[in-house]
RNA sequence: GGAGGAUUCGCAUAGUGGCCUAGUGCGCCCGCCUGCUAAGCGGGUUUCGGGUGAUACCCGAUCAUGGGUUCAAAUCCCAUAUCCUCCGCCA
């Protein structure tokens, strides 16, 4: 939800970043005006009850005989304003439906354009296509790590095992990203992943990805797509004090999407699957300290990746390919050598107010005024990382060298053939 | 699955149709008093929206949510949600 103040203040602003999403201006235009209608009814509205509640109060001290008199008037002015209501009640919903139809105001910096014209921020590590390269489904059959025919057996396409030091990975990995989390000061979280309507209604992802979310009819949950949704909604409809610091939370969940449009993109492997394993980042903070804080997060992210001694690029994605509740978004894409280019591997969005207001999560300000909070995620690991982490180091005799930072939790240099 | 109870300001509670402009206590904020501290005294303190740019003032909404009855609802009626207790079933 966009800050309607700021909205009647500087609409120009908005319409040049939905131009800047490749988006219709009309949106604007379309909540300005349902703003001002509903403002408008409001007004009649109040008018009228002001009038309706004067009377009532006349009414209780009246003498019985000035009663009936006035009893006449009010009786005419009840209905007035039931109607008036009725047309508040209209006007708000339409109003709300215009307000949910406009997505974040893009961050000035963000470039302008689609899903191709993101900005290359910088490439760290050298890329490298191995001799004779196998991609990571062989190399993971082969090693006796991940077993997709009996994933697809059990759950059909897109289902995988982890078995044996395929699983000890992904359960090495997520620990070193939780425990880098903690020690930067954040507090580990486990969330359900089973969330009520509002909780996913207010997070934004009914909206363009209700596709991919999986519901369960009978008991009116869903199934979360990232721990992103149950770390914004934990401090819902609540007020964080003076948020001095930033709130920082790391998840640990399963995340579950229907991939529903994706046919024939990525089926081999584990690169896009309906469920997998994730370590969430999510921060709250002041706005003025939303900037910074996504720098964080990203080399946070960053930080990750090299402890991996994965190749890879930051991008600064450009405003059309934004979520909605994004004003910026900055992805990290590792080298995938059996493809010979970069996937995306994390994302960080700075949702900036838009998230909080939906949710109704506030601070307080400077002045000790209640204000809206910034909301911020990133991702700090998910079992697609095997995929690059297994390509980028395969060995010629079919081995695969374990990252240095991982082998204490696996116990093990190298993963060999059995 | 079944039966009961609960839901009121940050917390705890009072409130059975107009006296609610929601009381009280705690907490918190401001001040007074006082060698210091504690105590005591006085004042303030739901949230959201609008007038409106404004910390003042005025108006409206807000007693879990949504409907209804009524000139008038925290209060009466209906539905729903959530939490708690108990029973049953299951791991």
């Amino acid at each position: 939800m966009i800050d309607l103040r700021a909205l009647r203040e500087d609409p120009d602003a908005y319409r040049a970043s939905q131009r800047k999403r490749g988006a219709s201006p009309d949106s604007v235009d379309a909540l300005l005006s349902a703003d001002a209608d509903h403002r408008s009814a409001l007004q009649s509205f109040e008018t009228l009850r002001a009038e309706q509640k004067g009377l009532g109060k006349q009414i209780a001290k009246a003498s019985p005989d000035e009663k009936q008199g006035l009893l006449a008037r009010t009786k005419t002015l009840a209905e007035e304003v039931k109607t008036a209501e009725s047309r508040v009640t209209a006007t708000a919903a339409a109003f709300e439906a215009a307000g949910r139809a406009l997505p974040n105001l893009v961050a000035g910096e963000a470039p302008a354009g689609g899903e191709d014209d993101f900005i290359v921020l910088r490439e760290v590590g050298e890329t490298t296509v191995p001799e004779n390269v196998r991609d990571h489904l062989e190399i993971g059959t082969a090693l006796g790590l991940i077993d997709t025919e009996r994933g697809a057996k059990t759950s059909g396409a897109r289902f995988y095992y982890l078995t044996g030091d395929g699983a000890m990975l992904q359960l090495a990995m997520l620990n070193l990203a939780i425990q880098q989390a903690v020690a930067t000061g954040f507090t580990p979280m486990i969330p359900p992943v089973l969330v009520r309507p509002d909780a996913m209604e207010g997070t934004g992802f009914l909206g363009e990805h209700s596709d991919e979310i999986y519901y369960l009819e009978r008991d009116e949950l869903y199934l979360v797509g990232t721990s992103e949704v149950p770390l914004a909604s934990y401090h819902s409809g609540e007020n964080l004090g003076d948020l001095s610091e930033p709130r920082r939370y790391a998840a640990w969940s399963s995340c579950f999407r229907r991939e529903a449009g994706s046919y024939g993109k990525d089926t081999k492997g584990i690169l896009r699957v309906h469920q997998f394993d994730k370590i969430e980042m999510f921060s709250f903070c002041r706005p003025e300290d939303a900037e910074a804080e996504h720098r964080k997060l990203l080399s946070y992210e960053e930080q990750m990746l090299k402890k991996m001694e994965l190749p890879y690029r930051v991008i600064d994605v450009a405003a059309g390919d934004l979520g909605t509740s994004a004003a910026r978004k900055f992805d990290t894409e590792a080298w995938v050598p059996s493809q010979g280019r970069y996937r995306e591997l994390t994302s960080t969005s700075n949702c900036t107010t838009f998230q909080a207001r939906r949710l109704n999560i506030k601070y307080r300000d400077e002045q000790g005024r209640n204000a809206v909070a910034a909301t911020l995620n990133g991702t700090l690991a998910t079992t697609r990382w095997l995929v690059s982490i297994l390509e980028n180091h395969q060995q010629p005799d079919g081995s695969v060298a374990v990252p240095k930072a991982l082998q204490p939790f696996l116990g093990k240099e190298v993963i060999e053939p059995k």
